[in-house]
DNA sequence: TCAAAAGTGTTTGTACTACACCCATGC
DNA sequence: GCATGGGTGTAGTACAAACACTTTTGA
């Protein structure tokens, strides 16, 4: 039998949407080309799919390469056909979209590479490709997953404050929650355990430190706020 | 430039998801294969990508051939990776649901191919590749989509009796539904509209028909059922 | 008049909303 | 003692859950 790949095959690239959390700011990684097409411009980071490569392989690539970093949660997103979405030929585009939180890329032992760099969701520049449309199908998500299941966790610090998980929630959704109706939430959720312990060394009122719940398994919160 | 499509590319196979609802029964189409491997054994209806094909051109093609009809309800479920998911080569698929009522097949020119045939959710053969795998994703997306995106109506003739929504729901989810706090909630979601006209010749109570809201956009009901 | 399915309302409890004051800390 | 942010409680409301009797129809 022939093998399959002697058959003609659209090209088959994995592309990447990494969410940052960093002092109240949702940010995303993006790559700037060095080669045509879209070359000077913004993109996000992605790799053609090898052939004896996973999707997950493919990412751990990507991540590597340009974050020094791997092992991010990882997820899923779409994939895209568009017949012209790349002018070089047929491209299919899976995309996963990643969570990281940047204080552990310091930790590391790579560097984030010198041709990518955060942009705030809040500020994106023009982006090659059909890049833009992945760009906001995975903040959707984001948005959408974050009301269901604990995404907030990938993005902090192992120790937080009640405060801190509160901004995040505030910042990924951009609206404003009441602080005490998500503490409240939150707890009975038991998605977060408080350590007893406080964080030290602040001008006012040392709050608790909580850590994620990891051995809760079931998804039973559901914050309920209108989506858009 | 080199052609993408001139370097070797995985396979690209669009496998579909078909459910059908007919006389309290949810079922999904299966293909009795005709070649190696799997000959003889069931699979999930699909085909490959053809070079200036979209996914969707993919599915009405395989749509057409199978069922004799092809415009239906159709959603991007998963794209599949495992490197040996199919004996053949390396194969990514890229795997479709789609909802057919399949009284209107009757109408439609075509018929059903001799190679495919009904089997009710409850009752799945061994499935040929990952495709057990897939069909289960499927459900599990069909049966969360339900409880916040009218997909029953898809599913249901034009005009149906609450009676018939609430099977529907009862059988998809597999679980049962209070009748009375059902119609309410459906009714306070005004995704249907009572017509003002029955189902006349029973041999009870007329019940009223209604129609599914075409004018309504937003996604406003929740039924909140415990997912498992 | 009987069988079968459709239609309807109320009570109870739980969960979300809105909202304001006191507390701990470092300077 | 003051500024800053952390921690807490309650009353009102709205929605979900549980539950049973009456109505319409054809046979």
């Amino acid at each position: 039998m022939k093998p399959f790949h002697s058959y003609s095959n659209p090209a088959l690239a994995i592309d990447l949407v990494v969410f940052g959390y960093h002092e109240n700011e949702l940010s995303v990684l993006l790559l700037n080309r060095k080669d045509e097409p879209f070359k000077g411009g913004w993109v996000l980071p992605g790799a053609f799919l090898q052939m004896e490569e996973r999707f997950s392989d493919t990412c751990s690539r990507v991540l590597r390469t340009k974050l020094g970093m791997d092992k991010l949660y990882l997820e899923q997103l779409y994939t895209f056909d568009e017949l012209d979405r790349d002018p070089r030929g047929r491209a299919i585009s899976v995309t996963y979209f990643a969570l990281v939180n940047p204080s552990r890329l310091e930790f590391s032992a790579g560097t984030m590479a010198n041709d990518v760099q955060w942009f705030s969701v809040k500020k994106i520049p023009d982006l090659g490709f059909d890049h833009k449309i992945i760009f906001k199908k995975a903040l959707q998500r984001l948005r959408s997953k974050i009301l269901y299941f604990p995404v907030g966790f990938e993005l902090l610090d192992e120790y937080f404050t009640m405060t801190e998980l509160h901004e995040l929630y505030e910042t990924i959704l951009d609206i404003s929650l009441d602080r005490r109706n998500f503490r409240r939430t939150i707890l009975a959720s038991e998605y977060i355990l408080p350590t007893g312990t406080k964080r030290e060394g602040l001008q006012n009122r040392h709050p608790e430190l909580y850590v994620f719940n990891k051995k809760l398994k079931k998804n039973n919160f559901q914050l309920n706020i209108p989506l858009s």
